[in-house]
Parts: C-alpha cells; structure tokens; sequence
RNA sequence: GGGGGCGUAGUUCAGUUGGUUAGAACGCCGGCCUGUCACGUCGGAGGUCGCGAGUUCAAGUCUCGUCGCUCCCGCCA
C-alpha cells in the first residue's frame, strides 16, 4: 500500500467531514462507468460510500477507474465533498456526501465472482457454502456475525462483572458412555486408543467446584455425532458456567439478568423478569411437550374420563385401555379453515405417530358438525364441553393414543394451527423455565431408565428415599430456559456427594466397576470435599438465531457444515494417507474404503 | 435408516401433449455516454438440461438408478 494509511471506514462519513482529505480502502460494490465521469460505490462492513471521478481532477485516477471491475480492492485518495442538489441518497448513511477522488490504486483484482455479492438475490446454499467467504461480504450474514460477536461480548462482560473466570478444558478427553454418539480421535501414542471430543465439558467444570473455583463459565465448542436439522450441527457452542454454593433459585435469578442484559444490550428489548416457570408435568399436560411456545394460548385438555363409555370404539377403547384422548379447540377457526384443511391436518398429524384426527365444528346455530358427532353420547359431550368451552365458529380437534403420541402430535398441531391461524406474533421474546423434571425414563428397548438430563443430576432432596422404590417418580433439580417454545438452554443442580452419585449409578444399570472405570475420577472427586453446585448451559447458536431472527443455525455460524456433516469449502471430511493411518495402528475395512466420495 | 422438496447459461428462473435451432432477466465482454446510485444505450459471447442407464423414430420433458443441497421422522437435550 505503499504507506498510505486508511483515515476512515465506508460508513463514517458525514457533511460535517466536508472538504477534508481521506484516505479509503475497500471493496467496489458497484461501478456506474459514464464515460466522462465515474461512480464507484466503495463497501467495507462498516457501510458503503460514493466515490466520483473526474477527468480534470485526476485524469489519471479517471482512467484507472475505467478498469476497475467488481469486488476489485482498492485504495484512494479524495476530498469529501456535498453532493450536488438533488442527488443525496438517502438510503445510505453517507449519501450526503461523497469523495472527489484525486488518487487511486488498484490493491488487488478480481475474478467474476459465481454469484453477485451487491444483489440480494436468493442463492443455492451449495454455491454459498462453496464460496462460503464470499457470502460472509454479503450484508445479510455479516451482520449476523456481527451480532453474533455482540452477544459474546454482553455475556463475557456480564459473567465478569459477576465473578465468573473463564477456564477452558479440554477438547481431547474420553469417551463416556450415555447421551449422543462421541467423534473419536485415534491415539498415536497410545496406539489403539482413541480420545472422545466432548459432548459438553459437564465433568470438567463439576471438578472445577471442587477444585474451588467457585464460579466458572466458557464459551465453548461441543460435539455430538449425531444426524443435523435445520437448528442442529455435529459442532456447536454452549455458554456453559457452574456455581458453588447455589441453589436452583440462585442460578435461575443470575441467568434472568443475563439473559436481559444480553436483550438489551443485542436488540435494545427489555425483558420482564422473572421469566414465568412451569413444571414439567404442567408442561406435558397443557403443552404436550417440554418445550412450551407460550407466545399464544390453544392448550391441549385431556377428555379421556369422559371417553370410555363413549360408542366412538377409537375413543373409548383408548381411553379404557390406558390411552389418553386430548384435544385442542381452535377458536374461531370455523370461517378460516375449509373442509379440505381440516382433512388435510389428519395428514399433519401422522408422521408423529397419531393414527387419526377426529374434529368437530360448532356451527352458528350450536349444532356439532363433525364425523363423529353421532358417536359422542351426553356423557362425552359433557366431558369435551368442560375441557374445551366450545363456542359457535370454533373448532375441536382430537387425539386419541397412548399418552405420549397424543401429547407428541397434538404439541405438532398446536404450533401448526396457531401459525395458520396468525396467533404468533414473532415480535415478541416468550421465554419461561420448566422445572422439576423427571430424573429418569423408562426404556422400553433397553429395559432400564436412563437419565433425562445426565447422570450427575441431583434429585431433589425430598425423593430421595424414592430412587430404589420407584426411579419413575423422582424428580431432579433439573430446569430449562425455553424461548418461543425453543429450549435455549437447561442445567441443574448436581450431585455432590459420591455416596448418591454412586447410588444414581447403580440406578441407571451403571456398575459398580462400570461407573469406577468410566466416571471413577469425577466419583473420587466429590469425595474430598465437595461444595454443592449447580449450572447451566445456553446454546449460543440458537441464542443467535433469535437474536438475527434466521431459521437455520448455518447463518450464523461462519463456516458451517452441510446436513450431511461436509464442509463444501474445505472438502471436509477427507481421506487421509496410508502412512498417517499406519502412524494410527487403523486399517481401513474394505466399506469404509469404498464409502465417501 | 425412512419420507418430502429442489437440481436447465456464471446466477435466479421459464420451458406447452415427448417434436425441428433450449429462452428471459441479472451478471460477464466490447462500443458510446459528465450526476449516476438496480445508471442508460448499442452490440457480443456464454448450455455435459447434476450424473448413468432405459423406453421411443425422437427425451430438458417419461421410467429406473445414482449424486448433491435442503426440510422432516428416527437419532440427538
């Protein structure tokens, strides 16, 4: 560059800075060639600004521009001036003005780009992934990444300013057995050994509290093998952070302010606080599921009892055989749903499981039209009148499964119907904490429960005498932070004490030697002194998507993978060397050779 | 592992009942143009219709397989 220095970025400029001389760098968004006189609309991140050139200012610089061809970089020299009458922009921030260019160079060219970065047209996502470092120049993922950078930012400076010291731990650790499928990393030095990358550093800053440390957090990247969704990528970033000598309460108070401090800071909303908080069991029973959109009523109520003598057979042989029968009632979906929509939704429903979908119109008059309408005798009419207060224009729709595809689907067709309905207004931050989960599921596969958060979850004090009698109804101190029914984060208290962390071992069908050999270091740590502990973990690309208001993680993740775990850019995951895998002790078996592309 | 959507010029798309030389817009290249800002204007280049088979006198179009991207179920907190 020659020793010029860059006096100001592209959005800086206003009429006050008229007449001086700047100094500019960056890329050519667009070019407006006039013949006798050149625009150039210079871009950086920081905005864009107009540049002029003429020919009896600089002929020079006036016939350099000609050449100048979009995404060039570039570097100039000009006088900032008003732009004349008339001609001010003002859709950008600096169109007031504009640089007379005296000087320019050409810092570096530029192939035709494959797609147009000054366009705001749509893209294959493949082309933009293959090019992902051209789609990050354009507007719309930079300022993701910037908001991105400004939630980090919020969080670290609000966990300082609370005494939290930011610790890392490691990214080669082991493998643990419970949760999602580990990525291996082959051993070289322990040939035929492998490390595990980590789900979440959950043993890691439990050990912290014992060590001391008292408040810990990290923003740190997480593995999980698992198959990906439109919010879901096999590496992700956890605001993780554990708390000595806390309670439930205390951890749920310092993550409301954190969590409205980010809101305010990120998007200038506040948020009112405390955040309201529902039990699981009231979760499952009026939401059918354990991560409530609470933005919009059409609660699910349960009209089993009233089924079982029902002559609909579907009703009643469910509801006396164990199931349950739930329904909705869609408030004054009578003029907005037509026939061949009610039909459909029993399509909607099927993929969770749900064999059917039963419905009932109130009409105007009050008659019930619905197929099923001649089956319902008074007493079941009474049962569906209490739970759901019909009302004229209204409509009913039912589920009739076992208990968890009832809750399953009608939770479906509960966020379903209300976006077809326009009852979701995307302008407001729902957010609620779901508490006093249960500690374990029953696995009907395996024939043994399995811990519903993890293993070192405490279960509250009260049920403790219940975990050998009946694992089924303790519940943990276990919370969730749902958002717009997205679960953002969850934590929970943990065990502090080896003599009931070993005792939820033995619970989980997890061996005495089993337990020594896998978790036998986290074990012998709560045994010198362990202080009592709790945290939480926020999924900070979720925490982003809202922030930026996207619908896929990718957006905001700079270089993320595809939904087949590639990376288009990169070519990752590769084959690698023969001599590397011998260096590994692998041999490749004769699939795995054939397999990839 | 299963189901759905998409794949045609550099990009975004159109392409009739299977019919002759596959189109548009933007972009790109060249000419003209001193107040544009999606500049204008005149001209030009650019196609493995994702790939491979099959049916047919004839396939962008129909069938089968396969690859890629994406959404969902399973999986995953």
């Amino acid at each position: 560059m020659e020793g010029w220095k860059r006096t100001h970025h592209l959005g800086e400029l206003r009429i006050e800075d008229n007449e001086k001389t700047v100094t500019l760098m960056g890329w050519v968004h667009r070019r407006r060639d006039h013949g006798g006189l050149v625009f150039l609309d210079l871009r950086d991140r920081e905005g864009i600004t107009q540049v002029v050139f003429y020919p009896d200012l600089s002929n020079e610089a006036h016939e350099l521009a000609h050449q100048v061809r979009s995404e060039f970089v570039v570097a100039l020299k000009g006088i900032v001036t008003p732009r004349p009458e008339e001609t001010a922009n003002k859709d950008l921030a600096t169109g007031e003005i504009e640089v007379r260019a005296t000087d320019l160079k050409i810092l570096s060219r530029a192939k035709t780009t494959p797609f147009q970065i000054a366009d705001e047209s749509e893209v294959g996502e493949d082309l933009r992934l293959r090019y992902r470092y051209l789609d990050l120049r354009r507007p719309e993922l930079q300022d993701n990444l910037r908001v991105r950078h400004a939630a980090t930012s919020s969080i670290r400076r609000f966990l300082d300013g609370e005494g939290f010291w930011d610790i890392e731990t490691p990214v080669l650790t082991r493998s643990t057995p419970e949760g999602a499928r580990d990525f291996l990393v082959p051993s070289r030095l322990s040939s035929g050994e492998f490390y595990a990358l980590p789900q979440s550093p959950q043993l890691f800053k439990q050990l912290l509290m014992v060590s001391g440390i008292d408040r810990y957090y990290q923003i740190v990247k997480c593995f999980r093998d698992e198959d990906l969704r439109a919010d879901r990528q096999p590496e992700f970033t956890q605001v993780d952070l554990e708390m000595s000598f806390v309670e439930q309460d205390d951890i749920i108070e310092i993550m409301e302010r954190m969590v409205s401090t980010l809101f305010a800071e990120v998007k200038g909303s506040s948020l009112v606080t405390p955040f309201p908080r529902i039990t699981y069991a009231d979760a499952m029973a009026r939401y059918g599921c354990d991560a409530p959109d609470t933005r919009f009523g059409l609660e699910l109520a349960d009209v089993t009892e009233g089924m079982a003598g029902s002559d609909f057979k579907v009703f009643a042989k469910v509801a006396s055989s164990g199931g349950a029968v739930k329904g909705i009632n869609a408030k004054t979906a009578g003029e907005k749903l037509s026939r061949k929509e009610i039909d459909d939704l029993a399509g909607f429903v099927a993929p969770f499981g749900a064999k059917g979908l039963a419905w009932i119109r109130i009409q105007p008059d009050g008659e019930w039209q619905s197929p099923i309408a001649k089956f319902l005798g008074d007493e079941a009419r009474k049962a569906i009148v209490e739970a759901l207060a019909p009302a004229p224009g209204d409509i009913l729709f039912f589920v009739a499964d076992t208990l968890s595809v009832t809750n399953f689907a009608l939770s479906k067709l509960r966020v379903h119907l209300a976006k077809r309905l326009g009852l979701v207004d995307d302008s407001v931050w729902s957010f609620c904490w779901v508490t006093d989960f249960p500690l374990v599921e029953w696995d009907e596969e395996e024939k043994r429960y399995f811990a519903l958060h993890h293993p070192f979850t405490s279960p509250r004090a009260e049920d403790l005498n219940l975990l050998k009698e009946d694992p089924s109804r303790v519940l943990a101190t276990a919370y969730d932070l749902v958002l717009n029914g997205t679960e953002v984060g969850g934590g929970s208290i943990r065990i502090h004490d080896s003599e009931v962390q070993q005792k939820v071992f033995e619970m989980l069908g997890i061996e005495e030697e089993e337990a020594m050999e896998k978790f036998g270091f986290l074990l012998e740590g709560l045994s010198f002194g362990a202080p009592p502990h709790g945290g939480i973990a926020f999924g900070l690309d979720r925490l982003c998507m809202f922030l930026t208001g996207t619908s896929a993680i990718r957006d905001v993740i700079a270089f993320p993978k595809t939904q087949r775990g590639t990376c288009l850019m990169t070519d990752a995951p590769s084959k690698v060397d023969e001599k590397q895998l011998r260096e590994l002790g692998i041999r490749l078996r004769q699939s795995a050779k054939q397999g990839g592309n």
